[in-house]
DNA sequence: ATTATTCTCGTACTGTGTACGAGAATAATG
DNA sequence: CATTATTCTCGTACACAGTACGAGAATAAT
């Protein structure tokens, strides 16, 4: 037969993913599961990073055939939302409001933040890509609970989300190239050079005046929760 | 010998790359060009998304054999890095600046936007990555200029510059995929069908509120200019 | 003319995602 | 019980990726 299905029962439809599958009661029983195979993935990804992530490592460190992954994902790419769904249930959907919807809005925007520094291939993964399972929507019901005081209706609540969880995406991707460039001493080095280089050729006085800065150092932290804040208290209920 | 150098002169260093380079009088004339390869990939990038852009493919489009290609890049990595600061030479990095700095930075933030949607596959490139070519360094300056009648030092200007970037790419970032899904409407109907039954399921409340509001049309521009201004007005310069 | 240098690029290797299909395991059917 | 349909596993194979190697072509200095 052609391939009608398997544990994953992978259908034509994207989001045919997320439903829930009939449980065959036939046929050879599954030796892995879908769950397994994406915890191995995630893992995979926090230790050495996503181009690490290869169908034969997650085999092999599942213990599977190469094939056999594609009985519970269609492809790579369904493996990706798997991740991606898989972690976003370390999200607590359901910690309690406070009311004051700034307040619980920044909760937010924190746990979004340390979630994807705790996987920091994730605001790469995310980019471009929408993944809507369940434990991605039930955090936006989460999210939109917040939301409700605002009186915004349902449109507007949901764009803020999006719009600040676009905010977060970007904000630690840039977080963590930074943190990757500092990694490696010597190529931080290298940077420094070239950029005092270019910042004494006279054509970047500004730059020049940038880096000659004495640099207070100030932790990533305290820099996001200060724009995170200015976004969230500049929101209005209109 | 051991490939010592070539058009690009690749080093072991990776700014080495931005780094004026000795012309040699001596040898081979070089047959291509550092911009003529970096627009092609360019090019084939904007047509078709980064995926297609492979030595091969973008040998071919040259004229060159693929091999040629390391001559003027040490590897991809460095082609992208190419790529990335060619089309932020598109950014007008000598616009006049009318002193009001809130005006200007907002100015900026959608020159970059509009880069970027030009260059669809751009946030994600820049995603986890630091590009400092001059064409990048040369727009920096000029925001870092537009950021001086804060009054804020040299290092808080490149934190709040760094923070827009981030921001905007996050924000277009998510745009592209919207845009994405939007495009082809069997799949975006297959989602409104997912998203209609998770909502119906009971357990997302506020989900389906959401989604049944009545969704006035906002353009993409205009939510992308109330978040910025928010963000902006929110600055302050204590 | 010789030689050093600098480029071009065919060949080949490793590693990728995944199509195909043979075979093993299980449950329903006679 | 044997048969058969179903559902899984996974070895083999293929196309295509990035790129190391090195032989040869082109150029400038000697």
């Amino acid at each position: 037969m052609t391939r009608a299905g398997g544990p994953g029962a992978p259908g034509v439809d994207p989001q045919e993913l997320w439903l829930a599958r009939a449980q065959p009661r036939r046929g050879r029983r599954p030796a892995f599961s879908r769950e397994a195979i994406t915890v191995a993935a995630v893992t995979l990804a926090d230790a050495e990073g996503l181009e690490a992530v290869t169908m034969r490592r997650v085999a092999s460190e599942v213990g599977a055939g190469v094939m056999s992954l594609y009985s519970y994902a269609r492809d790579k790419e369904t493996l990706l939302d798997l991740m991606i769904d898989h972690v976003s249930g370390e999200l607590p959907a359901d910690a309690p409001l406070t009311g004051d919807w700034r307040t619980d809005l920044k909760a937010v925007g924190h746990l979004q933040r340390a979630l994807m520094l705790r996987h920091p291939w994730l605001p790469a993964a995310v980019s471009a890509r929408r993944t809507l399972g369940p434990n991605v929507l039930a955090f936006l019901e989460h999210a939109l609970a917040a939301l409700r005081p605002t009186g915004l209706d349902g449109a507007a609540r949901l764009e803020v989300f999006s719009q600040l969880t676009a905010f977060v995406s970007g904000h630690v991707g840039y977080e963590i190239a930074q943190a990757a460039a500092a990694r490696s001493p010597d190529r931080l080095a290298a940077e420094a050079r070239y950029l005092a280089a270019v910042a004494a050729d006279g054509r970047h006085p500004e730059l020049a005046e940038a880096l000659s800065a004495p640099g207070r150092p100030v932790t990533p932290e305290a820099t996001f929760t200060r724009f995170l804040n200015r976004l969230i208290d500049g929101l209005d209920t209109d």
